[in-house]
DNA sequence: ACGTACGGGACCACCCGTTTTT
DNA sequence: AAAAACGGGTGGTCCCGTACGT
């Protein structure tokens, strides 16, 4: 918990990062190739192998240090810090993430739900690090939910554990669906419906919100 | 008649078929064996490059013919047929395939969610056919919905297209989640948001049914 | 050595052969695909298992029947006719067959010469119906000079299965060097230098037949 | 110094090289088995996989490492060094190389023809690489005529580039169909011919030599 | 006589890991 | 720490031949 063992700026070992990450996001990990990692990373076998143990480690060292680090700066810190109320923060960084995206990323999906589609039924190891990274996400928004509550400003009957896990859900779907169809409009289309779907959830008197806090 | 043990054309494509199917729900396309698809089927490599003319087409056969097939069955058949009012029918498609779904498929997944996240980047061939698929079935929830507007059960202001997208999203958002966190809770508390979401559709002054509740 | 059972007017059996005659020019015998023969041909395996009992069997009867004919034809016919003097007759065949080559056949070499340096090691039932074929080409421009001796058109000092046996190779030479080089200015300047060195041949007071012409 | 047993990376692609042009030599490219080279080497399959890419990129490694040397050592060398007057050399040379070859080097031919044969059509760069190993043999006996044309041994109204062709081809030629006929003399009587042809070039007046045959 | 289904071996390419070497 | 040599299994494809069926 303290002190975090990535905090090695060796160059090689990131660059292997950062090439195993879009190697993977092109072409799913089964498919990402040593060769054409080694090649894009500019360094040879020996160079990985003295890094990583196996092509698995690698795998799940990009898990842990790059995509969760994407995931985390997306989705939950947006909506950890406490400017503005919990619903709009919520539609506010899911619209975010929608004009930051690039066509390319949206043929490309999002690469923890692409992982985890590919590989959790095979590797325990990526499939537990990766359920940690949802939770993670699905916490995120819970706990925005529940404060929305505390505030007053989200409706009592709403289970804030429930819906942030459906948002997940919905929004990796989302993706999944938009990569299959190659279709930023459809993306857009299902998060302006969840963002419509958000607001059902605000309290209706919504009073003072900050008043008391 | 009852002996015909020798040249079934027919039924060895379909035992490939099968095969091949399973290995690919359990393994994913890239990681399925031939070897293994081929004794899981026990017929020979002979057979199956006389059948199939490699294993992309086989993939691709077992997309038309066998996936396709299930999601049709499961997913627009159910909401086609004119009993009932629109959004019930949804609503009781979904529950129907949650009941219906063991543990094991779970924690697979949907073999079309698997398949199109997979192959999307990596073969046009499975990306056009998925997304056919994915079209057919947002269409006959669309479908339903826009009767369900003719009928006056279903609110005036819901686009049928965009919900009916938004649908499918969010169901294989669920799959894919429910299949990282191999947990059925996790599918059936998002199915049930999303069915008292559907609830939300309906039209205030619709006839009986929801006047009561 | 009577009746040759080659004359069955089984139009399957000879579109095979050209088929197959046409594949194992492009491709050699080895490479040639039964099922490219086979589409060329318009017929199916059973049909060609029907007529042959094997690749080689039919890759024999290529030789026999269609490789051989057109030697016979471009070579040993027009030198065994006794119309003018020897010398003359296979000058005048060289230049023929030159004259006679398209561009792609040049680049393509000679059948049997092709067939000849793939197959000689590999099968000696290929080696001896090949060596037959060069045989009786060989005694063909052999007895064609042996002819000439006696009639006094060529040396004495010219022993004519040498000669015969001689030409034969450098022409297949020239053949097999002009499809490496692609050509067709390499193998008429062989030739012509093969036609002066007949010229070389020839008695010196050559009396009679050729002194009015 | 004396035990470097292991990681001779040199003497490994030396034996893969040795080992495939025996191969090749035996049974043609295409019919060379990888697996025949590797146990007659002695290496594994990832070995050959690291020193050359593909089944081609070895034979050409095979065409430009090995056979081009025998090709120079052969026919080129022996005729470019200054001994002798050039006629006298290349009939030496082809004399010399009669004697050297043993009956199953007759029966297998020459290298570089078989290959010519088999791969010019089949693929550009062995068309290309075997072309160029031709034209430095035929250059090598052009500029040989050539040089003896300036000393006046040869006579002025030869073409040195013509015959050097020619004579190249006819040799060739020779070797192919020696193969075939699995006959030495053959061989020999074809090189006779052509020592005598050569003989035939020399200038009348030139120094001594023939003033007295 | 011909067509289709099928048997099963063999081949080349590739891939991930390991080990030696610098 | 990195580079290069090497191990060796496996994968998809293809191919020739057979046999059943018409």
């Amino acid at each position: 918990m303290t002190t975090p063992r990535t905090r090695q700026p060796d160059e090689t070992r990131e660059k292997l990062l950062e090439a195993a990450f879009e190697e993977i996001h092109l072409n799913g990990f089964q498919s990402a190739g040593l060769e054409s990692i080694l090649s894009t990373a500019g360094v040879t076998r020996g160079a990985l192998y003295h890094h990583f143990g196996s092509k698995a480690e690698l795998g799940l060292a990009v898990l842990d240090e790059v995509i969760d680090a994407f995931m985390t700066e997306d989705w939950v810190e947006p909506v950890a810090e406490p400017s503005g109320d919990p619903v709009t923060a919520l539609q506010e960084t899911i619209r975010a993430k929608a004009e930051k995206l690039s066509d390319e990323e949206v043929a490309l999906g999002c690469p923890l739900n692409n992982l985890a589609q590919e590989m959790s039924p095979l590797d325990p190891r990526f499939r537990e690090a990766m359920n940690d990274t949802f939770d993670a996400w699905e916490e995120a928004f819970a706990r925005a939910l529940e404060r929305g509550r505390a505030e007053g400003t989200v409706r009592e009957d709403v289970d804030p554990d429930v819906v942030g896990a459906f948002l997940v859900s919905s929004i990796e779907g989302t993706f999944g669906r938009a990569k299959n169809a190659r279709s930023r409009a459809l993306l857009e289309s299902n998060f302006e419906l969840l963002i419509s779907f958000l607001e059902t959830l605000r309290a209706e008197d919504g009073p003072s919100e900050e008043a008391s806090s």
